[in-house]
DNA sequence: AAGTAATCGAGACGGTACGTCCGGTCTTCCT
DNA sequence: AGGAAGACCGGACGTACCGTCTCGATTACTT
């Protein structure tokens, strides 16, 4: 897929171009939603012409999730301890922060248009939820191996009801991302899942 | 605010008109999207000047969340029989079964537009979200008076537990509405709150 | 055509929009000629929109033309004196020396545009060249009733060779429109079908 | 200017590139008028680089008319019968032929193009008009040595009487370049020079 | 054989203009 | 006052060419 095909012919890409559009869409971004962040006003800031941002990103979509994770490349760690309350609460309260902050609204505003765009519903997807749903399960199916919790759990839905409420409250605005809603949604599964 | 004014004076608004337009826009709204349900094409398929639409709706969103409505007024009732789980179950049954139609896609747009429509946004809590929180969390305190389920619960945790991952699958699209998600949901939640 | 229909519904057409378009146009078109008077130009020059413009004339070719005869609106009078061969020359003097203003540049740029824009062809048949004909046929006629030319003559070939110089030098340029040309021209014409 | 430079350093100029690019510039041509011949679908055409053309030709004028040449190279060979009368009608009639066909259409565009491109106008008239006035010049001058025409005679003048009517007609239109015109101008302008 | 120099294809890039869509606002007349 | 019709500005859309640029590969002539 990205295999080093040798030099290819014809003139490289420009790796300071690509980086000033990311750049550029991740200020406009956060200035002002992804309304903000039209292809015109992003080859204006970043001084690029809008073809050449056509070339490489197929819609203002892609290009806005593009510049989301250039801008928020998170290191997106989980640690296993082997306490699984706190690991959970430990990466779900993560989010809940970061969710929090401008990058919140942005994600919002992301999942909001991917429902118009089914691409950008498929890069939100792997490239946001898929790893982030892979670390938790690993972390559950190794507590399961503990025996901390039930062996016949189906575990997507239990990470639908770790991760769910924080995207609820996110997209819905009904209550608040607090500080111990990680805490209290943790606890809340925790108590249905757990062995007893 | 709304108290009869009596016959006020001038032209009366004309309902043939408003219903032409709330047809229109949800004609537009399931055929092509929210994007297919601009002000303009609203106007032309309903054969209303634009500026009648913007003298009653302020946005594209009002509009459609306004014929979204129109469109599915249902009936929203909450039997209440003494069976929790059942009850749960239906309530939410139905919900999915709403959103696996093509009122999920528009109610999906919807809530991705509210991300940057504020108003809409509150409208979609007044109209949408309230009521059906409020018939909910009514049948969960009788729950808790029948000694049911536990009494010490935050009632608004609990609901989002409930309706987050209907929703967080809806708007994510990362698995499917299926038949048995309201039941597993339920139950799921019934394991952490039910009194032991 | 142009019946008065009444006061139309709608809001009605702003003059003043009509005459700033029109003024820009022929602005950009003496100073850059037609390459300068883009759709672009003229609207930020007339601060109207574009859509404004495109509402109201077809292309750049027909904006040009109308703006051309705008600017340079001329009498047109053709004077019939009874003395063919002063009639003719004042005639086509005139027209020498307006080409060789900046107004020969422009028309020689709007025959060119012609050649790839029939629709441009026909105006410039209809409203620049026809009405010249006639009146120069006119005189031709009265001449040959008053036995001063022969009247087995192919009028429509006499007035090519009257002007067809004239527009063949601004076209290919090859040689000066001198003073002495419309004169030369006329005895040239006048010795080939005067009647002997 | 092409004194033979002796062998240059360097990879010599491809003639198989020299070709293909003319022959796809007249055939984009002749197809669809020069705005179809735009240096980017010659190139495309004829499976050349866009650089490979602009190294060679400074303009889509100037590529537009070498490929006009190239495609009508034409014999351009003048009779000297010593009949004046038929050697014109011979050559004007073979001018009238030509521009009949597609090749009309192309050098009115090309006429059209030389009046906002100078050095197309240069080429033009070096490489098309001068040519064939040399010609007919030099039949006229041995028709007046042969007292066939007056001799105080503008020669310029003459030629322009001669091949105006046709340019004209080519470039407005009004009337069609019919059988009988070449011999109808000659027959018009031999009345008017003839030594009586 | 190595070096030098020009040609060529491929393709990236900034820029200008294109013609269109939609959002909002406005003006006018009609009901 | 409500409503239809439609003119208007502004902003963005996605596309077409322009002319320039950076590469690597090729093809000759010159040491």
């Amino acid at each position: 897929m990205d295999a080093p095909h040798g030099p290819r012919p014809g003139r490289p890409r420009s790796e300071r171009v690509r980086l000033a559009v990311l750049e550029a869409a991740a200020d406009r971004l956060i200035e002002g939603g992804l309304a903000a962040a039209s292809i015109e006003a992003v080859a204006a800031r970043a001084g690029v012409s809008k073809v050449t941002i056509y070339r490489w990103w197929p819609s203002r979509g892609a290009l806005a999730i593009d510049a989301y994770f250039h801008r928020y490349r998170q290191t997106n760690e989980f640690e296993d301890t082997g306490d699984l309350a706190r690991d959970l609460s430990t990466q779900i309260a993560a989010l809940v922060t970061a969710f929090r902050g401008r990058a919140g609204g942005v994600m919002a505003e992301l999942i909001g248009q991917a429902q118009s765009d089914p691409t950008l519903g498929d890069v939100l997807r792997s490239r946001w939820l898929a790893p982030r749903r892979q670390a938790t399960a690993a972390v559950l199916r190794r507590a399961a191996e503990r025996g901390e919790i039930r062996e016949d759990l189906d575990l997507d839905t239990v990470m639908d009801q770790l991760y769910a409420p924080i995207y609820y409250r996110l997209a819905m605005g009904h209550a608040p991302l607090d500080d111990g809603l990680a805490q209290r949604v943790v606890q809340g599964v925790l108590d249905g899942i757990r062995r007893r």
